[in-house]
DNA sequence: GTTATATTGATAATGGTTATCATTAACATA
DNA sequence: TATGTTAATGATAACCATTATCAATATAAC
């Protein structure tokens, strides 16, 4: 299954099991967001479904976001800007599934995927043990490096 | 050296090298923070201050936390709450030094020290050949676990 | 087609954070 | 100890991302 389509299920699941509806501005949010890797903030991807479908309001786009990340199948970022990032989230052993280095002088984010395998098995062996001792149920990780990047270095 | 000692030989380089001044209000602050394990919200560490030194204004208390967060002595979090949380940073050898499991129902926040040496050594490893890879000097990291909490499963 | 209900969009309100600026305090120097 | 320079402060207003409200609309079930 790739990830879309766990997504797609995912969603079905919510939808016969709440009632919920998958209307157009829901497959607008998600079809921007499965094409946009960059951790886009609301305004970035209300401008976007925008240009297919002017009549969806900003709103929307925030209720949109907020339904995604209750269903877990968006996370939400905070890179302290002031504004939230938004991004799908791929599960840990998914292609897509990457980890962060944050730039504090120039907030340039990097998605890395190197030694993601090694991370993972370490990260499964962690949650197991933490869930187990603290009786809490995890959903998924963040784990996320700060510093400063090369060319903010070579600027200074 | 504990923490607080390595904090303040910080913060006396920076006094030193740029000329800033530890004020009352800051070493208010700071005292704050040291004292406190929570997470405060920069509401929560104004009353504190409030009550020994009325004086001191809310204003003074952001500015204090973005140079601490600057001088990287203090962390900023954002746990979507719509209000920040600062926390003494502690090196990652140091005793205090934990990660985080969140209810993302309840927002409680756990800190966590278990396994911490084993994760310190993974993440060193990590930080070392990522650094390279991508000429990206890391100066810190964050690891979070976001889930549900043993009384928010039982409470559904 | 009708009905019940989820969803939407426009607008206003909220509230944490930031900007402004005159006043005050801290430090270096004499 | 007095003085001058500059950092720091506090009160106020402004900002802006996010939330709340509510009437209008779209969706799915019957």
């Amino acid at each position: 299954m790739t990830n879309i389509e766990k997504i797609n299920s995912k969603l079905n699941e919510n939808f016969a099991e709440k009632g919920f509806r998958l209307t157009a501005p829901r497959k607008a949010v998600l079809s921007i967001l499965s094409q946009n890797m960059n951790h886009p903030t609301v305004e970035e991807i209300y401008l976007q479904v925008h240009e297919n479908y002017p009549s969806i309001g900003m709103m929307t786009v925030y209720r949109t976001l907020d339904l995604l990340v209750e269903w877990g199948v968006v996370h939400k970022f905070d890179f302290s800007e002031g504004k939230a990032r938004y991004e799908l989230i791929d599960h840990p052993d998914g292609i897509g599934h990457h980890h962060h280095l944050i730039c504090h002088n120039c907030k340039k984010i990097i998605n890395y995927t190197d030694f993601i395998d090694e991370e993972f098995k370490f990260i499964t062996k962690l949650e197991k043990q933490l869930s187990k001792k603290h009786k809490f149920q995890i959903t998924k990780h963040i784990i996320e490096f700060y510093g400063v990047c090369d060319s903010c270095v070579i600027n200074n």
